[in-house]
RNA sequence: GGCGCAUUCGUCUAGCGGCCUAGGACACCUCCCUCUCAAGGAGGAGAUCACCGGUUCGAAUCCGGUAUGCGCUACCA
């Protein structure tokens, strides 16, 4: 009988959510779907002095953007509650206490000033820094001294001084510490906070985790994590360190690298698809060949056995690319639905709101194989939209055409559909694409003359496509501008 | 400095002793399709599997060492 995998993301909100803690809530919530168990958000806000305003909302909306629903935390609750550390303080004060009372753990009246003294001294000496006990065996008569000076002590954890811990690691396999290498950390600050050490230990325990997936950064900790769990006579869940997401110079991913927070890629045009499935990617795959996951397929196949242990570097070319695929993959209406915000905003303040639904919904799938992120939608698709094309005349000459000849050419044109009865693509193609021939052009000399007319550019979709959509009476009149603009060069 | 971990095309990865003269994807190049751009199709180039030893009939795969990289080494998480 195996108990129900119960898994937690636990951000602290000192930050906006970065694609590395993202990915690490994403990992936590596949193996939670992947088995049928509970996944939970807790917010470890024991940081007062680093914490951000709203860094917190920006964590949920983030996690909601990517359908990671949580079955308890905030604004769910749970039996397991609170979900904030801050409201949980009194825990973590009697587990202290216990420590104490056991001899696990000892008031600490260092100064902070004593201690950077003591790791400049130890760097100085090129010995392995780390605190260097001296309060750990103080007598009653000088522990009555130092409260007498009014210090607030912190409370230290009584590492052993010899023997080793040894884990088996879900993803890194045994993995061994000497105690040696581990100095007696702090487990509540002098504020009355407890530390990370000491705060996950009791919640992870009182939440009846199963599980910890966490980033490779704790990997170092986890026998410091294992001592508090023994000496608390708590049964410690498994530990699964995943590799960590790098930058494009292998360094931890930070700021310099660009975005970094998933709300920053939300407004960039990515869909929350491609970042899950992207994501996801980023140290796990199925197998040599499975690129394009959906969801349903993702927790279907998810595995700790295949997650892989070297950093990634997050590549956004490929990101690019995946996120073209699913734009394509979106139905047109869902996809012209997407893009409406983006077109609201991109588009300039000259054109008229709010857009025609129905013109927009004759335009977007003109570009939606062609956009790789919704944000380049309005750019793409700016000249539907002005009244004025805004271009160099000079663009209308094309391939060894000149003035004469691309006037003529035109002129062709605007007369051969003046009387178009019904203006779309095939009638359209039919009226205008034999006149290449009966005029002697190639029909990239005609056709592109004609679209830098109706676009005022020389790349942009399908020409007859594009006029369609521009309906007669916007193309004529992009006709006769051109017109002009030719005759008066 | 100490401790821990890792190392397959530029990048993400497949590979868990013979199927590997190492497979796929992105990016790159060529060609096809074609009104431009995309998309799509067909090809191409790109990895002496970090290095050096060892084990074995046989190693990318196992072992040891070296190098490099990363992480931790806070009253931050």
């Amino acid at each position: 009988m195996t108990k129900q995998v119960r898994v937690r993301f636990a951000p602290s909100p000192t930050g906006y959510p970065h694609v590395g803690n993202i990915r690490t809530a994403l990992f936590n919530w596949l193996f939670a779907r992947h088995s049928g168990g509970k996944f939970i958000v807790r917010i470890e806000d024991t940081d007062v002095a680093r914490k951000v305003d709203d860094a917190l909302e920006a964590i949920l909306e983030g996690l909601k953007w990517l359908g990671l629903d949580w079955d308890e935390g905030p604004e769910v609750g749970g039996d397991y509650g609170p979900y904030f550390q801050s409201q949980r303080l009194s825990l973590y004060r009697e587990a202290a206490e216990r420590l104490i009372r056991q001899g696990n753990a000892y008031y600490c009246y260092c100064s902070s000033q004593r201690l950077k003294e003591m790791r400049e001294e130890q760097a100085r000496r090129k010995q392995p820094p780390g605190y260097d006990r001296r309060c750990r065996n103080l007598s009653e008569a000088e522990r009555a001294q130092k409260e007498a000076e009014g210090i607030t002590p912190v409370v230290r954890f009584k590492t052993p001084l010899d023997g080793s811990t040894r884990f088996n690691d879900l993803i890194w396999g045994e993995v061994v510490f000497d105690h040696s290498t581990i100095d007696d950390l702090v487990l509540l600050k002098s504020d009355g906070y407890p530390t990370y050490h000491l705060a996950n230990v009791v919640d992870d325990h009182l939440m009846e985790i199963s599980h910890v997936l966490r980033a490779e950064e704790w990997l170092s900790s986890t026998p410091r994590h294992l001592l508090m769990y023994h000496a608390l006579g708590f049964e410690p869940p498994q530990f699964a360190h995943l590799p960590m997401i790098l930058g494009d110079d292998r360094a931890k991913l930070s700021k310099r690298h660009g975005s970094v927070s998933i709300t920053e890629y939300r407004e960039q045009g990515y869909l929350p698809e491609t970042m899950l499935n992207f994501l996801t990617l980023l140290g796990w795959s199925l197998d040599d060949k499975t690129e394009i996951f959906s969801r349903i397929e993702l927790t279907a196949s998810f595995s700790l056995e295949r997650i892989s242990r070297t950093g990634a570097i997050f590549n956004q070319e490929k990101l690019n690319w995946m996120n073209g695929a699913y734009i394509r993959s979106l139905s047109p209406d869902d996809f012209t639905r997407r893009a409406l915000p983006f077109l609201e905003k991109g588009l300039p303040d000259k054109v008229r709101r709010p857009l025609s639904m129905d013109y927009v919904r004759k335009v977007m799938p003109l570009v939606q194989e062609r956009a790789r992120t919704l944000a380049e939608i309005p750019e793409l698709t700016e000249f539907f939209f002005t009244d004025e094309l805004d271009y160099e005349p000079g663009l209308l000459i094309v391939k060894k055409m000149d003035r004469e000849s691309s006037i003529q050419a035109l002129v062709a044109v605007r007369n051969r559909i003046e009387h178009l009865q019904t203006f779309d693509t095939m009638s359209l193609e039919t009226a205008v694409r034999p006149l290449a021939d009966e005029m002697g052009l190639k029909t990239g000399q005609l056709f592109g003359t004609l679209r830098v007319a109706t676009t005022g550019r020389m790349v942009a979709p399908p020409l007859f496509e594009t006029m369609a959509a521009l309906g007669k009476e916007r193309s004529m009149e992009r006709v006769s501008a051109a017109l002009s603009k030719l005759r008066s060069l």
